[in-house]
RNA sequence: UCCUCAGUAGCUCAAUGGCAGAGCAUGCGGCUGUUAACCGCAGGGUUGUUGGUUCGAGUCCAACCUGAGGAGCCA
């Protein structure tokens, strides 16, 4: 009875006779020598068939087998620098194989393909070695994300996916029927964050959020993961000097544990390795006249049109990714113009158009990953910002009695997962960081 | 919603207004170290849809459909 192993561990099996049971990835011939490409989902290896060895008809069978054919293979390992894989420069000589599907013009061939055939296929791309790599480097990074937190006195407690109305006022939501009433999807669960910290000092929640504003981008989503953490008595310096404590462990973590698959995916490792705490920290004002400078130094006259910019404006994109390229690690940028911000973050002391939020941008051009902020602590400004913002005060009474029985400073933020794993994989588009995307025009699988 | 680009074989792409092509994939044959192997042969087409211009449209014009990239908005 051979060991059956996965092929993750096949380093501990060299010499030793193993099965292994998996896909055939690809193939290639040489005469009487076949390489067969095996996957088993921990990992890649090869399968080497000598004809004279195992005889006609079991080449035969798996000179014939179509690609992403299901089987078990039976063999020694043995090392070979020269044997591609995840481990790579192991390998596996076929001495039996049973096959359990035959398959034929399976779609996703070796070869280039457009984004179009690939999204219709994602249930079939997701098998594709970079995909792999992608959803494993993923998982290690919500893992990475909870353990950190649990680790540092964090709760997890869970909010509502269906709520009563715009938390932040703004964007566009996807409407459900809820009985009688209508209710939305949530896009932040913050506002029940900021409840639960008053009960247990700190929380996050960690789960789906939706937003249904038309965005056509690579940096978003209808349907995307968020991670918010909140916390009590956290002020706005405590905040920033716990968000790249949390983004430090994330990325070195993921470094530690998927290296195999980050340089499967071409990732530049000397990039992460520089992601440790301090990280450079601007206000708006200085980011605003960085981009002024930029702005004058450019030739590119479509350049200087994007990054026009005046004092009080949001950044776009453009401006973000322009900044972010001055700087090698994570930069944050604090003290927004309040008019761009949501309704409920603290008036910066002495300067009432100025707010405590503090967004953190990628290196790389990668942009916004997280925004945060101190939040509102005075229950009258609370009041008078809700009007400001023309929401109906009575659904945010819960809200507001927050600040009229124990109110103490606190700050929290959101981070977008897959932003941070498209920046971590190194991939351009966020819509290959989550198993089955759903954009604006895609539904479907 | 706006701007730009694209739609031709299963896939990726060619084709000056004048015979519809190639590579990959597939099938058959060959090759003992392949890394998207290579060599030979074969099959494979309602050129997104509708209308128009023209002796003649994959190619030019109009509308529509689908998708991509970017902007805005945001994580």
């Amino acid at each position: 009875m051979t060991p059956e192993i996965r092929i993750e561990n096949i380093a501990d099996y060299v010499g030793q006779r193993v099965t292994i049971k998996g896909w055939l990835y690809a193939s290639t011939r040489k005469g009487k020598l076949m390489f067969a490409r095996l996957r088993d989902g921990s990992g890649m290896t090869q399968g080497v068939a000598f004809r004279p060895e195992i005889g006609d008809e079991l080449f035969e069978t798996l000179k014939r087998l179509g690609q992403e054919s299901s089987l078990i293979v039976t063999g020694t390992v043995r090392e070979n620098e020269r044997a591609p894989g995840v481990p790579k420069g192991y390998e596996i000589s076929i001495e039996e194989a049973e096959v359990v599907q035959d398959v034929a013009d399976y779609p996703i061939t070796p070869k280039d393909h457009g984004v179009e055939f690939l999204m219709d296929n994602r249930h079939l791309w997701l098998r594709s070695s970079q995909q792999w790599a992608i959803m494993r480097v993923r998982t290690t990074i919500k893992r990475a994300i909870i353990d950190f937190l649990d680790n540092n006195g964090f709760l997890n407690i869970d909010t509502p996916i269906i709520t009563p109305s715009a938390a932040e006022g703004t964007s566009t939501l996807f409407e459900v029927g809820y009985f009688d009433e209508q209710a939305y999807l949530a896009q932040t669960g913050q506002l029940y964050n900021e409840a639960n910290i008053m009960a247990f000092g700190k929380v996050y929640c960690f789960g789906p959020t939706f937003r249904a504003e038309k965005s056509k981008t690579r940096r978003h989503l209808a349907e995307f993961w968020m991670v918010e953490p909140e916390m009590a008595y956290f002020d706005l310096d405590d905040l920033m000097a716990f968000e790249e404590e949390f983004v430090s462990h994330i990325v070195q973590t993921t470094l530690q544990k998927r290296r195999n698959e980050l340089e499967l995916l071409g990732r530049d490792l000397t990039m992460l390795e520089k992601i440790t705490p301090p990280f450079p920290r601007i206000s708006y004002d200085e980011a605003v006249e960085r981009i002024h400078a930029i702005r004058e130094a450019t030739d590119d006259p479509e350049l200087k049109e994007l990054l026009a910019i005046e004092w009080g404006d949001d950044f776009g994109s453009p401006h973000e990714t322009e900044l972010t390229k001055q700087f090698e690690k994570p930069v944050f940028v604090y003290g927004y113009p309040s008019q761009v911000k949501a309704f409920y973050m603290e008036p910066w002391p002495g300067r009432p158009e100025v707010c405590k939020s503090v967004d953190l941008l990628a290196p790389e051009g990668y942009g916004e990953i997280i925004g945060g902020s101190e939040r509102m602590s005075d229950p009258n400004l609370l009041i008078e910002a809700i009007k400001r913002h023309e929401l109906p005060v009575e659904h945010y009474q819960w809200y507001v009695d927050l600040r009229q029985y124990g109110s103490v400073p606190h700050s929290g933020f959101g981070l977008g997962l897959e932003r941070t794993v498209a920046w971590i994989c190194g991939i351009d588009h966020i819509r290959q960081t989550t198993p089955f995307p759903r954009t604006l025009n895609r539904l479907y699988p």
